[in-house]
DNA sequence: GGGCAGCGCAC
DNA sequence: GTGCGC
DNA sequence: GCCC
């Protein structure tokens, strides 16, 4: 039926998804749509379109192509709804798969199903038509633009894909590879090789059904043995995923309760879920409609849990490299960039919990509904994800950046010292370079330093620098007072490979408040800026206040062994803080200034939900708070001296502290 | 519709 | 008190 | 932004 006109068209518009190079990216939508809008003026007057809704032009993202439909018909009216959606957008429906450039498969088909309707002869030399489940139009609809057809959601059961990483290797990954016109018919005939069967079901939210199998499959690929899964995981290991639970969900799971509630409200919760989905899956017209059904995620711990097992893994700044979701939390990370820049403090805090999340993910997130089961992830940022993950992009991200202020912004708030008030208003000012802020703009000290120091300061310090800058202090500090310790916190305390900064906590035996370490750190300060070793203060406690910080910027000397052969070397600015802490409350400090937050603000919100109160100088209880929170009392003090011992009361398994990566 | 941590320091 | 950093 |  269709002229070959159409079909030639087919094959031009598919002609990137088709490409039997597997390097190009398949899923430039736009570029086919805009295409395709300049041509539709051209002939589109398809059959039956009397019924139909038109669509403007833009929004033929359809154009050209033609889906051949299995089961062949449009009896169901689930399925016939679908046909004249995709017709509302310029497909045709092809009766002829000869002709087709795409088959669309009813989701409870298999591939086999298509094997018995693929010609035997193949498509000779044009590209065979791909084939995708029914959500693959749904989808293309939804984000008005031609998706990658390869993706793993779009494939069936028994349909291979070679699509392992995302990107990359798209066009082979439908199993419609196009062979090229050189090769056997056996070979384009029969893409798939439906022998391979892929044992994993990806396809349609395979954790759904019995969330905790799906998770602890992604578990065990990602840590073999680290737990190994068998049948008993250890109880620690729930708990710190409960734990871990609790950093990412505010308020979540009321921890009082669930010794009692926790197996059943897991299971229970699983269940609903499979119902749900798939039924409203199955009946709906709209992907964006179905999806938004209720979440099914009912203080659903189970999942929860586990998500949170890869938390344990010391993350170094490029943990997510290797991590399926890379993509999309590279792109969910600028978004949060935007939102930092733009002074939206709380959709920033959302967003850096959504990308905690997905980092933990260890299969790769492809729907919305995946997406919406986990921790953090609601209906908009799981949206966001799909949108990522089918489009390889997000629109509301290049508007974002489209804001010619946003580099200046970005620049701005990098100066110490700078926030998003001050910035903002340097950019309502016109400043827009370090040069202008230079020249124009009265800077406070710190800023000063800031702007000085721009790049030194926004340089990560390997570890091995931060180890060695903690000698030079310590040991000076050693010549002054012996019994004076210096902890190295942060980052470097969790294990990171660099840091933005080095944090010295500094205790003494004995000292029982910040006052007894007063005059030590005063001293050890002035002989270190002797020693030209700190170059500059930034915040530091005054005379008069009880004051129990310092920051500053140090440099580190040439130390023969390290960078003396380095005739390079140039003393590079650190920042560098010295936080006071008396003895009797190392154990909170310590768990205060290693973080990371996220673990810092669930630590304090799971001694919340029990009534107590953690915050750098210890854990009290019988916290008393009025209205709104607002605190009566300061409650009794628990514990603060001992690190172990406030995990312990707060029930919660000790984490080393490279295993606080959240 | 409200909360999302809370505190020390600079200004 | 506000802005900022942690 | 998310969650309750």
């Amino acid at each position: 039926m269709p002229p070959p006109v159409s079909l030639s068209r087919s094959l031009e518009t598919c002609s990137e998804e088709a490409s039997s190079s597997p390097s190009v990216n398949v899923r430039a939508g736009a570029t086919t749509r805009t295409q395709k809008t300049k041509t539709s003026s051209g002939n589109k007057k398809r059959g039956r379109v009397a019924t139909l809704k038109t669509r403007p032009e833009v929004e033929q993202i359809f154009e050209g192509l033609s889906f051949f439909y299995i089961p062949d018909n449009d009896i169901a009216p689930v399925r016939r709804l679908r046909i004249n959606r995709a017709k509302e957008f310029g497909a045709e429906w092809t009766r002829d798969m000869m002709t087709a450039t795409h088959v669309i498969v009813e989701k409870k088909l298999v591939y086999k199903d298509v094997e018995k309707l693929w010609p035997k002869d193949g498509f000779g030399d044009r590209a065979p038509p791909k084939v995708v489940n029914e959500d693959y139009p749904l989808d293309c609809i939804q984000f008005r633009a031609i998706v990658d057809p390869g993706q793993k959601k779009y494939l069936l059961d028994g349909q291979v894909t070679t699509e392992t990483k995302d990107k990359e290797v798209l066009l082979p990954t439908s199993g419609v590879v196009d062979s090229g016109p050189g090769t056997k018919s056996k070979a384009s005939s029969l893409p798939l090789k439906p022998q391979h069967h892929n044992k994993r079901k990806w396809d349609y939210v395979p954790p759904r059904g019995t969330p905790s199998q799906g998770e602890e499959s992604s578990l065990m690929k990602s840590l073999p043995k680290a737990n190994a899964r068998s049948k008993t995981p250890p109880k620690k290991d729930d708990e710190l995923s409960e734990f871990i639970s609790m950093m990412q969900e505010f308020k979540d799971l009321p921890l009082d309760v669930d010794e009692d509630d926790d197996a059943q409200s897991t299971s229970v919760g699983s269940q609903h879920q499979v119902d749900l989905d798939q039924g409203s899956g199955s009946e709906n017209e709209r992907p964006s409609k179905r999806r938004s059904s209720r979440r099914v995620r009912p203080t659903n711990k189970a999942i929860t849990f586990k998500d949170r097992f890869a938390c344990n893994r010391a993350g170094r700044k490029d943990a997510g490299q290797d991590n399926p979701n890379a993509r999309t939390i590279e792109m969910l990370q600028k978004m949060n960039s935007y939102y930092e820049r733009v002074n939206d403090h709380w959709r920033t805090l959302a967003y850096r919990k959504a990308i905690g999340t997905l980092k933990q993910q260890t299969v790769k997130i492809t729907t919305e509904e995946e997406a919406y089961r986990l921790p953090s992830i609601g209906r908009r940022l799981a949206q966001k994800i799909e949108e990522i993950v089918t489009t390889d992009k997000l629109k509301r991200l290049e508007y974002a950046e489209e804001e010619p202020t946003n580099s200046a912004l970005q620049t701005f708030l990098k100066i110490y010292g700078v926030g998003n008030k001050v910035a903002q208003q340097w950019i309502a000012q016109g400043w827009r370079t370090l040069d202008d802020i230079k020249q124009h703009v009265k800077l406070t000290p710190s800023q000063m330093v800031g702007v000085e120091h721009y790049d030194d300061l926004n340089t990560r310090i390997p570890r091995k620098e931060v180890t060695a800058l903690g000698e030079v202090v310590k040991r000076a500090a050693a010549k002054m007072d012996p019994m004076v310790q210096l902890i190295i916190g942060g980052s470097y305390r969790r294990g990171a490979e660099s840091s933005h900064d080095i944090d010295f906590i500094v205790t003494k035996p004995g000292t029982e408040s910040v006052a007894h370490l007063k005059s030590f750190l005063n001293t050890l300060v002035a002989q270190l800026e002797r020693d030209e070793f700190l170059v500059a203060r930034l915040a530091s406690s005054r005379a008069g206040s009880d004051g129990s910080k310092w920051h500053g910027c140090c440099v580190l000397p040439k130390i023969k062994g390290l960078n003396d052969d380095d005739e390079e070397y140039r003393p590079i600015w650190r920042r560098i803080d010295f936080l006071l802490v008396p003895e009797v409350e190392l154990g909170a400090a310590l768990i205060y200034f290693t973080g990371n937050d996220i673990f810092n603000r669930s630590m304090r919100l799971l001694a919340s939900k029990k009534g107590m109160r953690l915050n750098q100088h210890g854990l009290y209880r019988d916290v008393l708070r009025g209205p709104d929170r607002v605190k009566v009392t300061e409650g009794e003090l628990v514990e603060r001296r001992d690190e172990r011992r406030i995990f312990e009361i707060l029930g919660v398994t000790w984490r080393e502290p490279w295993e606080r990566w959240c």
